[in-house]
DNA sequence: CTTGACCCTGCACCGTGGTGCAAGGTCGAC
DNA sequence: GTCGACCTTGCACCACGGTGCAGGGTCAAG
């Protein structure tokens, strides 16, 4: 499959399959006689996989990171405590993000219900995002 | 309060403090007889404000219109509709946002259960964000 | 009245994740 | 054999969200 093909089946395009051959991040597929990239299935599985993690905050550093550690599982050169440590950290990311991403969504509900139409009530949005501390904040 | 002060409470640099004012998402404070950047405690809630939301994944441009919105809502230059389509279109986004995190979650779980320990079973993170059609792909 | 901590402006630079273009090569159809 | 669609490389450029530095000013303490 040329690149054409596989970028449309992949959703993203050429240019995007290429600098992604350039970052790393997928590898250089086979060549045809003419020169041309020549791309199989797996190949599009890890470019759907990378934009899929993307889509949802992950970094391609950090989904190349992801497909390593699961590579080195399968060939068992880590332990079920390695992954155990990676996944926790992991888990807790992302329980904080879904936990504010919720405080955000019910803030919405709350806009919606019109409590934010009051013109002396702040915005329930706004003042979620807004009284948070330092230390907090600090927290990326 | 000085902007180094201002900073260190606001839990960022004194350089970003001056990019946001640059980039226009932070409104140029007072200043000092000497020429100083003088702030108060409501830039503070701003700069809050701008942090906790681009943790949760807005980009500046976002939380400056999401603050906008809500100034129009309270001096009623917008109706209840205006917001709640705006709403309706936030809402339905950050349920898919938590849709995938709980999706990500999961597998997470699933990995620490030791089920991607077997060698020969594929990671359930990392197919769990390959197996995506790009219909799906593209809705960003 | 100097020293040191802090502040100012302007400008260049950085990483991330791409997009666009020029100049040229390949290939199937006509 | 030439047309058009597609591919190649290399390089420049973009937006975003900053960081760093030079060259200079402000100000309180000693």
């Amino acid at each position: 499959m040329l690149i054409g093909e596989f970028a449309r089946r992949a959703g993203v395009a050429p240019s995007t399959v290429r600098f992604y051959e350039r970052s790393g991040v997928l590898k250089p597929p086979d060549r045809t006689s003419g020169g041309y990239r020549d791309y199989d299935e797996a190949a599009l599985s890890r470019v759907r996989y990378l934009r899929r993690g993307q889509e949802l905050g992950f970094t391609l550093v950090e989904l190349v990171e992801l497909g390593d550690l699961s590579d080195r599982v399968r060939s068992r050169q880590l332990t079920a405590g390695d992954v155990a440590s990676v996944a926790h950290a992991k888990l807790s990311q992302i329980d904080s993000r879904i936990a504010d991403l919720q405080r955000v969504r019910a803030a919405t509900v709350e806009l919606l219900d019109a409590q934010c139409l009051d013109p002396l009530a702040p915005c329930p949005i706004v003042s979620t995002l807004a009284s948070v501390e330092p230390a907090f904040a600090k927290a990326r």
